[in-house]
DNA sequence: TAGACAATCACCCTTTCGGGTGAAGGATAA
DNA sequence: TTATCCTTCACCCGAAAGGGTGATTGTCTA
């Protein structure tokens, strides 16, 4: 955006300076006021529509990355600790209790201590529920 | 976009005249060629920012939208069949097998059959994973 | 018409999940 | 220091899911 501004101010001052120059090296020709007018406009109009295009480019590449952005209010409203986000995520991505409990190096019985309180705070009663609605909610990817 | 062009032409035919007027109006005062350069580039960069800004309005809506383009040569290569993508679907969906065969008008067992079908057409071993993997080859939204 | 395949259902058995209850140790805040 | 919360684990029980085999019906095709 400064970078923007910068170049604009330059290539107003520039114009301005080369204008000066026309206005004396011209003198003696019958070049109307309307002529410089004209340039002027065009010029200004091209660099104007320049600088829109720009401004709106950067939105634009903005919002065609797919963009992720962790939903830490929801998390702390729905009262998930850290523990039982790291299950929620796991689970997510497809592997049992069992597999959990072997990632985590916990017993299967903490898992499932895991995933109950998940299923209770989410409000649902399977996994895959909890899955699709953790997606919903941007807690996970 | 002609009608853009329209109003483009209009605002400058109306600059035009206005200073033209201005030109005969001050003529006694000392304004300068500068001043009147000034506004005319002033005005025409606000036009063309506008005009910069309407131009890529509508691009900036079309990329919004998040795309999802089913992908049937998959489903063909893995030999998913049509009753079968309906199971994953609402697999996907959170639904027990149970809800499932209800919603279908079948029985659990049917059920039963098309997701062990399915498990073994997708390899993997758990509903979760079935989910995942068809979403990761758009078999399902 | 025989063969292939989709869709349906049944029965068996094992594993996994989910719900409920209880409890112990550790950290943190009132 | 007491209370609260997180994390850990155990046990029990019933429901759901998964794996395997077999069978029937209907449709479509070689």
């Amino acid at each position: 955006m400064k970078r923007t501004i910068l170049l604009y101010s330059l290539a107003l001052a520039i114009l301005l300076f080369l204008l000066q120059w026309l206005q004396f090296s011209f003198m003696v020709k019958d070049l109307t006021i309307e002529f410089y007018l004209g340039v002027v406009a065009t010029i200004f109009t091209a660099v104007g529509i320049w600088t829109g295009l720009k401004l709106t480019r950067t939105k634009t590449k903005v919002v065609v990355q797919t963009e992720f952005t962790f939903n830490e209010i929801e998390l702390n409203r729905l009262g998930i600790s850290k523990r039982e986000l790291e299950v929620l995520t796991l689970m997510a991505q497809g592997l049992s209790n069992q597999e959990i409990a072997d990632k985590l190096f916990v017993s299967l019985n903490t898992i499932k201590t895991h995933s109950s309180n998940l299923f209770l705070k989410l409000e649902v009663n399977r996994r895959t529920q909890a899955i699709q609605k953790a997606k919903a909610l941007s807690l996970i990817r």
